[in-house]
RNA sequence: CGGGGCGUCGAAUACCGGCAGUACGCAUGGUUUGGGACCAUGUAGACUGGGUUCAAUUCCCAGCGCCCCGACCA
């Protein structure tokens, strides 16, 4: 990608915002904010959601299978279950409802899928020999949050992967939602995040009456606190947290969060299967969702310095950012072309800054979007490059071919 | 949802009851090119509605929006 005809601007001189990830993404033209809660992913930063979202479906696909729900349902489903008054609904109406004398005119943005996804279920698993079965999807959310903070930490709208398990038996829920913890965790793993993120006991909520759990995240800026005892490694949010032991008091913001939700759904809906005595069974059900957007505000709070982000190399929008120096000069304006046809030739994603600009703008731009390898062409390198890693200060003058073998090494 | 603050060129800010300023960006020309270069010229701005006043961007009221603190966050 070349970056004079990519759509990026980075700014020098925005102002400090409530949060690491706000302040960096918007200077580095990742998001941009259109209302208090909801952003614009940029270009640049749909490539970092892309790569993020493209981890959770590896290794969502182990688990279930892949759909798209919508993002509007009747207020009907939701009386059903009887959510209705939970405040963080979004209620929408067509603007003519009124006037057209309609009464059908009320729907949901959709906060979560429950009261989408019982009722398909039931229309074709019925049968003992159907379960167990899971589907989930990733999505845009709405929840009409009270306050909207922290960048991509706390919007009302934004991305979440949420899947959804269907069982005859609680033995067999609980099964499955080991297996769920186990692919949560590869999840945070491959983004860099595996050691600071804690499997943590919370409070069911609306949902069931005994523990969830939540992934968390260890993070200053976050919004939970978890605790987190000292003997056994065992975390609680702070809201179930227990009062002996000896613990430990962390930030942290939550990055997934799993409800064995039992028959609090299938209930509602009346979602029985035929047993093999040809008897009706209440269904059992577990949720699992990992909010990728949020995930993308909390690895910037992670992995980032004076200068800028450091995206994990999983899921940088770019591997390489090639600079050419001395762009007036046309003999190192070929060469650059040339790396750049190498470099994408041998499959790296690479962000070409051909712009006329000072050598200064180009490494800052460099150091600021996060990209993991730094590759400069000028008067200097003659005809090798040089190879610098956003994690270090040193550089390598190389071959180009060798600059290749260094980073799909 | 309680409390507070703020709405000024594209973004950031300043001053002011009487011609709205700065540096950034953008445009044109020229000089530059290893850590956000420089010169010249140009470009563009007072959230909306009402009130007070000879005169309102400035003071008052309302609305809308944004931000911060707290509560909330299935």
């Amino acid at each position: 990608m070349k970056y004079s005809s990519f759509f990026l601007r980075t700014t020098r001189d925005a102002k400090e915002f409530d949060s690491i990830n706000a302040t960096l993404l918007i200077k580095g033209g990742f998001i941009d904010q259109v209302m208090s809660g909801v952003y614009t992913i940029l270009p640049i930063g749909l490539r970092v959601l892309n790569n993020i979202e493209r981890i959770v479906r590896e290794e969502m696909d182990h688990l279930g299978s892949e759909l798209l729900m919508p993002s509007l349902s009747p207020v009907e489903l939701w009386e059903t279950t009887g959510r209705t008054g939970v405040d963080v609904l979004f209620e929408a109406r067509g603007a003519n409802d009124a006037s057209r004398k309609r009464n059908d005119g009320r729907y949901i943005l959709n906060s979560t899928h429950e009261e989408v996804v019982t009722p398909l279920a039931k229309k074709n698993r019925l049968s003992y020999k159907d379960f167990p079965f899971a589907v989930y999807q990733i999505q845009t959310k709405f929840r009409n949050e009270e306050r909207a903070k922290s960048g991509l930490m706390r919007g009302r709208e934004f991305r979440m992967k949420d899947l959804y398990s269907f069982h005859t038996s609680e033995e067999d829920l609980l099964a499955f939602y080991e297996k769920a913890k186990v692919a949560y965790m590869n999840v945070f793993t491959r983004m860099g995040l595996g050691q600071d993120t804690k499997i943590t006991k919370a409070s069911g909520g609306d949902f069931t009456t005994g523990f969830s759990h939540e992934f968390q995240t260890i993070c200053e800026s976050g919004e939970d606190i978890i605790y987190i005892n000292k003997e056994t490694g065992e975390a609680f949010n702070k809201e179930v947290a227990p009062a002996e032991g000896d613990f430990t008091q962390h930030n942290a913001s939550e990055v997934g969060n799993i409800f064995p939700l039992n028959t609090k759904f299938s209930k509602a809906f009346d979602y029985t299967y035929t047993d093999e005595q040809g008897k009706q069974q209440i269904v059992y059900m577990g949720c699992y969702g990992i909010g990728t957007s949020r995930l993308m505000g909390v690895i910037v709070e992670k992995f980032h310095d004076e200068k800028g982000i450091i995206w994990p190399k999983s899921i940088a929008p770019f591997t390489v950012y090639l600079a050419s120096l001395n762009t007036d000069d046309e003999e190192i304006r070929k060469q650059a072309d040339d790396v750049y046809q190498e470099l994408t030739k041998a499959g790296i994603e690479t962000l070409y800054d051909d712009r006329n600009v000072a050598p200064g703008a180009k490494f800052s731009d460099a150091d600021l979007l996060g990209i993991p390898y730094r590759v400069v062409v000028s008067k200097k390198t003659g005809n090798q490059v040089e190879l610098k890693e956003r994690t270090q200060d040193s550089s390598l003058l190389l071959d180009i071919s060798s600059c290749i073998d260094r980073v799909k090494s």
